[in-house]
DNA sequence: AGATCAGGTAAACGCCGCGTGAACATTTCG
DNA sequence: CGAAATGTTCACGCGGCGTTTACCTGATCT
């Protein structure tokens, strides 16, 4: 997955220089709004993933700016949490009603911050995320590249396997019928026989050697990329 | 999709009430559990979606019954949420490395916890998420990734039992003859004698362990799954 | 208590699903 | 056009799964 970017829309200077260094030092990708209107231009410009938001801001006020954030479908899935001083009750529940994830209160610890953060991405991963890369257990795809990385060495995959593995890798842990894979890999009027797709799994667990297991045999319905946290001894 | 579930882990007696008071006002419905083995118990007998735990708890600490329902596979898309009297940044940091998906510190209002738990799940949400679990009574089902587990262990089933597990798992309380059973699990067209029911069922009870005595006979008609709330000596 | 019947248990066996290697067909590319 | 790479089909063998069979255990009724 390409790294986390969080726009930060703070106009005290000092303050935004903390957060951003620290997010920076946790792997994040920042950018900086100084007021409301440069937050909404930047939000639209470059889709970051968390927007963390001052409520006290020049120009356009920072619920205002929620509000407006969340009115775009594009940003539909944008995390966001207010920052601010005020620690009033009706504050927050007007933060969560514009749409807030989260509403953390001044002043507060970055540590506390990046948890925070990181819970909430946790959440937010979900299976139909079609970004153009996909990570699962070690073994990574890029779309865009047609590349495949299995720990840290590329993999030469033909175009079935490539598109097999991506589909299975989209959701680990579903499993999937012969069928459905034909129809999700190999194009829905590819009259194929069945047993086809077991030998592109064959080639597939070749090529990826010591991740071979990673591909689930589900006998009597199909195949099923492994997932994480589950024990299979 | 059916009404959230809540479970509310916390040993203050009269908070516990509060909050249930307000959670079923605001639509959902409650559970309640009094210390930490109650509450990991309650938790998998009924598959909440949300659960408030208090880290002050008799028996089992808060901490590690976080801990423990986040290890257990059929309760991933459960939401935590620890509420605790302790505003140290520590414990927050523990909280979430547990797996907490929110922290809130005593004493908090009951209004702005309601909106986090809104936040909260509105992220949830995910599109594609039609996965058809189905839990009761510690054994749950999820057909997408056919996968069955029993308490917090994964169970190894071949396909035959897992169709007829997932028969008798659907529908609590109710006996299925033989027949229906054969029908139902095997498929319409299954020549197949009454006795090789007995034997899957067997095997069912074997790989089930402690839960064996989840599937109840029913002498002169078939099988049925245990129901909650009805006891047998 | 004994007869009778329903369900539990263990083992035997045949078939089917999957893995595998190779042959055949198709596309790509020099 | 020929060669190499990719995709598909076929044939075979193994192992596991489902079913049957036979026997045992325990419950129910008179």
């Amino acid at each position: 997955m390409a790294r986390t970017k969080v726009l930060v829309i703070e106009d005290d200077r000092e303050l935004a220089e903390v957060l951003s260094y620290n997010l920076r030092q946790a792997g994040y990708e920042v950018l900086l709004a100084r007021d409301g209107s440069e937050g909404l231009a930047q939000a639209q410009n470059s889709a970051p993933d968390v927007v963390l938001l001052d409520l006290m801001l020049p120009l356009v006020d920072g619920l205002e700016v929620c509000r407006r954030l969340r009115g775009n479908p594009a940003l539909r899935e944008m995390l966001i949490i207010i920052l601010t001083a005020r620690a009033e009750e009706a504050d927050q529940l007007v933060g969560f009603s514009m749409g807030a994830d989260d509403y953390v209160t001044k002043p507060f610890s970055v540590k506390v911050l990046l948890e925070r953060i990181k819970a909430l991405r946790r959440r937010q991963q979900s299976p139909s995320d079609d970004s153009d890369m996909v990570t699962s257990q070690g073994i990574s795809i890029d779309r865009q590249r047609h590349r495949a990385v299995a720990g840290d060495r590329a993999l030469e995959l033909t175009l079935s396997e490539f598109k097999l593995l991506e589909v299975l890798v989209r959701q680990p842990g579903r499993a999937f019928s012969r069928t459905e894979l034909i129809d999700a890999a190999l194009g829905d009027d590819a009259m194929v026989l069945e047993r086809t797709i077991d030998v592109h799994i064959r080639s597939l667990r070749q090529k990826l050697g010591e991740y071979s297991e990673m591909i689930e045999t589900v006998r009597g319905v199909g195949y099923r990329f492994r997932e994480p946290n589950f024990s299979t001894p």
